[in-house]
DNA sequence: GGCATCGCTGCTCATATGAGCGCTGGGATG
DNA sequence: CATCCCAGCGCTCATATGAGCAGCGATGCC
């Protein structure tokens, strides 16, 4: 249309050459009111293209129909890189922007682990807060606090906050029953646990339900194991405990073998923050989602995109 | 920086979410006017994009540096679309535009031939002028008016402008001198070279000197011949005279069975219109640029930016 | 320690811009 | 052929924005 190639000349001379709508209409011959109008519609139609290109960028559109669609608190969506890849470093930045910007702040917050809340960790500024006491959620923890495995990420959100962490000194799924419920009877154990069902804020992760979850390669599971709860429905775990995409325990014997807080707790807190990277989670994450395991979301633009479609 | 997180946000409230300036201060505890600086500086640091896309967008800032630096009346460039290629077909239309917008419209255009120049007559709009004597400026031409080759395009455009056209009816280089000579003094040829001389405005392209030249192609020179003038210096050929990067003949014994108009009627013309696409023709295109031989330059980003690097 | 300087702040004021409105003219409709 | 309708126009007016300036505090230099 011809009407579009006098947008683009507009356009150009307006954001290209700094011109002011009534020089441009003057040279172009055009009311002052028409540029403006023509310069609207060029936006409209995705002729000029407006775009923040920063690595903390955030795209509030999608964070808004997020929060609207599924009730959340509070969406926080990072545009997918180009080049993919950076993206978990990108969400984990996100997160811990969020958590150093979160107010009130808590005074104890109970996390999970897994390779993207150990991003997480590694995200926040020395001092992000103050005083405030870690809890881990979840067992699966090795005693060592400096080691880089579950329990140092714990270690490092604390120091970082000049505050305390409670670790969780158990296997993440015992064997037997009996083990696990001797496991929780024990004094510190039961302590830690209370601790984490009462932290005021959670921070949380979610693996899929494939070969590649941590647990397979812990060892608290084989893959035939992992195959078996896919049969069954599961789209992955949170907390250790594998869901459908309902958000109902698929396999409640291994659920009652596996340490860690309740899923209720989640659902109930007023701050659960879920974060999430990446394509292979969007299933479990919008089991998170729409079952309302977590109030506040931090991901990637593509992952929130396919939160925001029909089913 | 933290300056540049804050930044970011204030990008995405101002672009992404239409708020205006005081709200956003407001939102942040930030003055008015220092929201406006931080947009300021996000554009200035290329954190806000703003991008025309269109394939008939032009690169205004290009065209002005191309004009101071070179001493042009104008200059078009097109951005070179990312998937590569279409950048022909960009640059004719951009060429077809000029042509259709230029004023006064030439009584009688000069035109040469070549990929390049079909491609702009094509891209000429039924009625993009009244009027216009068309008139070939080299040889080379079949004397079929139908056919798609050099003739077609001069027929092409005279038709679109119910025009007329004068077909140079040579070819484009002769074995002997005394050929070419005869040939030159055939009326009908000295005619139409008279013509061509006089045109009003002269729209032309230029090839460069290699294998792929369009004369190896019409066995008017062999590929060995070719080497032999790129060997002498040669950086292509305008209206089949091959040139150095001075501007200057190679061959002057060459230049003599050569048939079309003198260059130095293009550096004396007052509308000298060079259309060139593509990064095989930078050198020739450098050349033509720098020895005067165009007024006006119809071509590509990457063509242009190589014209504007040093030397 | 005193002083000049510089960069940043928040202001005033002029300017650029967008919302809303009444008018007009060209095309559809009876 | 008369009439209606509505899209697009140029306008008024309120608002948003940027230029330029004075004040102020930090910094560095005697």
């Amino acid at each position: 249309m011809e009407e579009e190639l006098i947008m683009v000349r507009v356009a150009e001379l307006y954001y290209d050459e700094d011109k002011t709508q009534d020089e441009i209409g003057a040279l172009l011959k055009l009311s002052r009111w028409k540029v403006g109008r023509l310069l609207t519609q060029a936006r409209e139609r995705g002729i000029v293209r407006i775009e923040i290109v920063h690595p903390r960028a955030r795209r509030l559109g999608l964070e808004r129909q997020l929060v609207e669609r599924h009730g959340l608190t509070a969406a926080v969506v990072v545009p997918s890189p180009d080049g993919d890849d950076g993206t978990l470093e990108r969400v984990a930045q996100a997160a811990a922007d969020y958590l150093t910007a979160m107010r009130p702040v808590p005074r104890t917050l109970g996390v999970s682990w897994g390779r993207t809340l150990r991003a997480v960790a590694e995200s926040l500024p020395e001092g992000w807060a103050t005083g405030v006491t870690v809890v881990q959620l979840n067992g699966g923890v090795s005693l060592n606090r400096r080691s880089g495995g579950a329990a140092g990420l714990a270690v490092t959100i604390a120091q970082r906050a000049s505050g305390h962490v409670s670790l969780l000194p158990s296997p993440a799924i015992l064997e037997r029953v009996e083990t696990k419920q001797a496991i929780e009877a024990d004094r510190t154990v039961a302590a830690v646990l209370v601790e984490a069902a009462e932290a005021q804020a959670f921070l949380f992760t979610a693996g899929p339900c494939d070969a590649t979850s941590a647990h397979v390669e812990n060892g608290y599971l084989s893959a035939s194991d992992v195959e078996e709860l896919a049969r069954r429905g599961a789209v992955g775990d949170v907390l250790g405990r594998y869901i459908d995409a309902d958000g109902n325990i698929v396999d409640p014997q291994l659920d009652a073998r596996t340490v860690g807080v309740d899923l209720g707790r989640l659902r109930a807190a007023k701050r659960s923050i879920f974060v999430t990277a990446g394509d292979a989670k969007h299933d479990i994450a919008r089991t998170v989602v729409t079952s309302g395991l977590c109030s506040v979301l931090v991901t990637d633009e593509t992952t929130a995109r396919a939160l925001l479609e029909e089913r």
